[in-house]
DNA sequence: TGCTAATTTAACGTTCACGTTCAAAACCAT
DNA sequence: ATGGTTTTGAACGTGAACGTTAAATTAGCA
């Protein structure tokens, strides 16, 4: 394994942001409530870096907040520690070690279901929605057709 | 046809309040921005007094407004006239007018049209977004398989 | 008729999720 | 080095969707 990673192109916060469909505002106020990481180390006033992993979760982030009716603090807990799971995921590929792989694949499972679970429940929610209105489509349209 | 209607149990705000799962002043709020008609003649000081086909529009709304994503004013754009459609509703009712029957059944069915509509674009991200997810935790139960 | 609970109107307050503005600093290219 | 662009950090502002409070009525009941 190399320990010099391949060069990581890095953009910063305005590129993100475009790339993102978002502002910068909502980047760094996503960092500031704990939604994103904290952005490397960076010796206070340096601009923030990031990667194309952190622009993929930003749109996830932007995905679920609006398909998922949630307020920015349960998404949070949905996607609780995210930033640990980065975190996990970049241990992941520089581990050898089977059992701590084993170990971090367990702790994203559930995080997964979670998510899963709750998008469930809205799909299901919306088909009910949807029967209902199909219905009374139907019957609009049987009158329609009784008054021909 | 009777002009005497079915006695037609009228409740007040704070019971359509909590048969809805909301508070008076959300009814008073919709209300306010012409989301809901507005109750009645009141010869102004009395009481509003709601029908249980009220209760049903309330649900209803507050239903959309929690599974799609959308500002109370596109709520109101949604369900446009849902004030004169409860009107039509009950002229309906009352007309033996087929042209005039004819008449309020094709303004109705747009309506429901434009709600399906919103429904399902909502229903394809989510599927889309659910396949993502799913395909994620394969990979997860795949690499922990291959760990065993 | 008197009492109590609920409602009305109006005004002001609050929370969320950012937007806007600004001076200072950092970055980038020449 | 320098100029132009972007970012930073901090503070204040904003719109949506109600919550809260309060004084005055109103409705329902003994």
């Amino acid at each position: 394994m190399s320990v010099v990673e391949a060069p990581q192109r890095q953009m910063r916060i305005g590129d993100l942001a475009k790339a993102a469909g978002t502002t910068p505002r909502t980047v760094r106020y996503y960092e500031e409530i704990g939604l994103l990481p904290r952005s490397g180390e960076r010796e206070a006033g340096q601009h923030r870096l990031y990667t194309e992993a952190d622009l993929e979760r930003v749109r996830e982030l932007l995905r679920l907040r609006d398909l998922l009716g949630v307020t920015l603090d349960e998404l949070k807990e949905l996607v609780e520690a995210e930033e640990a799971r980065a975190a996990l995921r970049s241990e992941f590929q520089a581990s050898d070690d089977p059992r701590r792989r084993r170990e971090i694949l367990d702790e994203a499972l559930p995080l997964v279901d979670r998510q899963l679970e709750l998008i469930r429940r809205r799909q299901r929610e919306l088909q009910k929605l949807e029967e209902e209105l199909s219905a009374r489509r139907r019957r609009i349209r049987r009158r329609l057709n009784e008054l021909a």
